[in-house]
DNA sequence: ACTAGCTTTGAACGATCGTTCAAGATAAAA
DNA sequence: TTTTATCTTGAACGATCGTTCAAAGCTAGT
């Protein structure tokens, strides 16, 4: 009995995804997503609810995209630490130059956002949890597979991950492109705690 | 043959310091800096320019503050590398509970601006490279007086503590306490690349 | 062809943004 | 005490913020 919605739920919230993720949650205004998602205010509030709303989506979307990219890099490596090497290559090289931001846009929303969004602020620190579940499934693959000692701690390992991708990224950001990130990354997998 | 001004500049500085630094940026308003610094629209604005100008000055305020505590770091440890060690345990963990925000200052605003904003982001990128060389000088203190080895690169050592820094901060805000923080920064110096 | 039920539109709302400036207050110089 | 140079005040500015909603548009079911 009833008209359709004619935009594309899943492109509009990865346009939006984009637009944050470049200039962060507060410095983006409706009205800038607005012409970048080709939406107007009705719809937009029709459909996410607020602004907060259309964030949180767009983090959904943010954190699905790097699962199903650490997927990727599984399936095109040799073995699973190649696979992590592979993912941290891409974010913090690759994405240094082509994505909206060189930081992880998760840590981004972390390091804005206070509990006067705590809603968002939570569903960020799910997310990066969650990414940090998906590095250990694969060091377990590892330690299987005899590529990484049984004797350590995968929890520890995945978490050690986190924490140099966070601080890589960052720093990349404070230098203009003459930091040796490819070697620093293959350093991290043949030293401790590896 | 004029008034002078009654408020005390450093005073102010400090106290937009820490609003910013909670707030970030984009979020402070300058009714909230009004209110915290205690002073008029048009006082702020003949004493600093803008909301840039204060937030530059807030910054310079930030850096000079964190390069005397290392200062004072040094002073009370019984060497360069327990000073750095101490420092970082007062970054990552006093800090996560009792300063405006758990991370750095200057890393959130790396983080947070974009170039529309070119001048403080430089400016915050300086500030972490002027306090990557203290960590480097407290290195080649290290390393004259025998306790870490001169076949050591002290700029990439500095860089290593700086992208350590970087990353715990950050972890520190995605868990909510339980993380052994003091535990993973003795680490860091017992291990690879120290 | 008609209508019922949903979507889309864009003008408009009150609030707040960063900033300005004329007027008043104050203290040092004359 | 008067003058003069500076500082302080706070109302007000135009712009933009996130959001609402009545009206118009469209499409599927009758």
């Amino acid at each position: 009995m009833a008209k359709n919605a004619k935009f594309n739920r899943e492109q509009v919230v990865e346009k939006a995804k984009d637009l944050y993720w470049e200039k962060g949650f507060h410095a983006t205004s409706m009205r800038n997503l607005q012409d970048v998602i080709d939406m107007r205010p009705g719809s937009i509030y029709a459909t996410f609810g607020s602004k907060e709303g259309l964030f949180k989506e767009a983090l959904a979307s943010y954190t699905q995209a790097g699962i199903e990219q650490l997927a990727q890099s599984r399936a095109e490596a040799s073995s699973p630490i190649e696979a992590l090497k592979a993912f941290m290559k891409r974010m913090i090289i690759e994405q240094r130059a082509c994505a909206p931001s060189p930081l992880c846009m998760l840590a981004k929303t972390i390091a804005e956002l206070t509990n006067e969004q705590q809603e968002l602020l939570q569903a960020a620190k799910d997310s990066l949890k969650a990414m940090e579940h998906e590095f250990e499934k694969l060091i377990i693959q590892a330690q299987d597979l005899g590529d990484v000692s049984t004797d350590k701690d995968a929890k520890k390992l995945a978490r050690h991950i986190q924490i140099q991708i966070s601080g890589l990224r960052t720093y990349s950001r404070t230098c203009d492109g003459d930091a040796p990130l490819a070697e620093m990354i293959d350093d991290i997998f043949n030293h401790y705690p590896f």
